[in-house]
DNA sequence: TCTGGGGTCCTAGGACCC
DNA sequence: TCTGGGGTCCTAGGACCC
């Protein structure tokens, strides 16, 4: 808790959304919905436009489609929206030295870690208009003398505002909100407090931290009486330690099909296993997670005595925890993760090579004892999915050999629809319609946001 | 209208050790 | 012989956040 507004909270509008409405002009002004497109999608982000009509974030595709059957339905490009945070990040940094990032498009500064010039107030304006000026895109600031007053101050600005919440006028705005305002309280504590009669911060905080406790357990209620007294003294942390890497999929039809599950935890371990490699990182735990037909889920874990990132090993792990488990009746979502995470970066042969004696030797036998490397299970039976083939998805960006770049906007029955424009141009560009297999039609890197029109000199 | 993918933190019970 | 308590690690599940 600070007396002066210090902690600042950035969050970028709609950020999805609004970056592909910079990226492609015909989208300027009119509802756009980001997310999965496939049967069992959900939002990721959907515009302004879009949420007038009630599409909101995490609802399944098909409601959103219902509502608003007229909203360009895009593709996530993960990439460009990267590429962005980066920009934004980078200006933060300007500021002070102290950042938090929460996720791509949202981040705390601890503006007293930095030589500010100028008030706090200045300063979140100047970065509101920077960001602007280097990407075209609206940012919303809350300032206060606290992480979760400075949030919560950023959710009341968007968007496109700034709001700062001036020293002892705390209580005042927080008392009336409802509960599920602050940090930490989801739909089931909602329903915990609400049952007990609570429905405000206010009346969280005049219950006492007792009750709370007796309501949501120890850590819970006691930080959220703390919260909704206005107290919090939580820092700003730059650089938080990863301490787990996953990866995992739903799949459009529940998988029925033993082999099939195998199959696709194998690949799930690979891709874990990569994405541990490629962050330099190893980890003791593995993790298997399997959400069934009826959306029960549940995770089987096995902690190996040695940190690793070796595919083999990490694969081996989760098949015998996958095969333990019953998947009659059908399997939705499968997953693979590593947690327990150590950093070593180059390999600790070592601890490898006793992994694999010890692995090798509990049944399985398989493996033609040639080299040092965990049993490499051959056989893996890839049922390879056939309609996997799709090429085309709407929002990716393209280039014609003759027409230049351009985005998809729909695919089907052997075509795919261009409209072909980019970021610069002040009008919708044309559409063109042309065979999915088109050899003048291929895929291409998103191209660079610039500014708005007038640009306001940054370098 | 059925519900993504990537994470974090907390709780609770059992094993094991001192 | 019986009893007690505390600490740490592992596993599983659940709530929550963006």
């Amino acid at each position: 808790m600070r007396s002066t507004p210090t902690i600042l909270h950035l969050d970028m509008d709609a950020f999805f959304a609004a970056v592909e409405q910079a990226s492609k002009p015909s989208l300027r002004g009119k509802p756009v919905v980001v997310g999965g497109l496939g049967p069992r999608g959900v939002v990721a982000t959907a515009s302004y436009e879009a949420r007038v009509h009630g599409v909101h974030s995490a609802m399944a595709m098909a409601h959103a489609r219902r509502l608003c059957p007229n909203a360009a339905y895009l593709v996530p490009r993960f990439g460009i929206y990267r590429r962005i945070s980066d920009i934004v990040m980078a200006l933060l940094a300007e500021v002070s030295p102290l950042i938090e990032p929460l996720s791509l498009d949202e981040a705390f500064v601890d503006l007293e870690a930095g030589d500010l010039a100028g008030d706090p107030r200045a300063v979140a304006e100047r970065l509101r208009a920077d960001i602007r000026a280097a990407t075209g895109l609206t940012a919303s600031v809350g300032l206060a003398g606290s992480k979760l007053l400075a949030k919560i101050a950023s959710e009341q600005a968007k968007p496109d505002g700034l709001v700062v919440v001036e020293p002892g006028t705390e209580r005042a705005l927080l008392d009336p909100l409802p509960v599920r305002t602050l940090w930490g309280v989801g739909p089931a504590t909602a329903e915990h407090l609400r049952r007990a009669g609570i429905l405000t911060v206010a009346e969280i905080a005049q219950a006492g931290e007792p009750e709370l406790v007796r309501l949501l357990g120890k850590a819970h209620g006691s930080s959220l009486h703390a919260m909704a007294a206005g107290l919090d003294n939580r820092p700003v942390v730059a650089d938080r330690d990863v301490k787990s890497i996953s990866v995992e999929d739903t799949f459009d039809t529940d998988l029925t099909d033993r082999a099939r599950v195998r199959f696709e935890i194998d690949r799930l371990a690979d891709r874990c296993a990569q994405r541990l490699r490629g962050a330099g990182r190893s980890g003791r735990t593995v993790v298997v997670k399997i959400r069934r037909y009826d959306f029960s889920t549940l995770t089987r874990s096995e902690t190996l005595r040695a940190p690793t990132d070796d595919p083999a090993v990490v694969k081996e792990t989760a098949r015998r925890l996958a095969e333990a488990v019953d998947t009659t009746g059908g399997v939705r979502l499968l997953g693979v993760g590593v947690s327990g995470l150590a950093d070593f970066t180059q390999e600790d042969l070592f601890a490898q090579a006793a992994q694999s004696l010890r692995e090798a030797d509990p049944g399985a036998g398989q493996g033609g004892g040639s080299g040092p490397q965990a049993p490499q299970e051959l056989p893996v039976a890839p049922p390879p999915e056939p309609e996997r083939a799709e090429r085309w998805l709407p929002g990716q960006d393209v280039a014609h050999t003759e027409y230049g770049a351009g985005w998809v906007q729909g695919s089907g029955v052997g075509r795919v629809t261009v409209r072909f424009e980019v970021p610069a141009d002040r009008e919708p560009g044309r559409v063109r319609t042309f065979a999915v297999d088109d050899p003048a039609l291929s895929r291409a890197e998103p191209p660079a946001l610039t500014g708005p029109p007038a640009p306001a000199g940054r370098p």
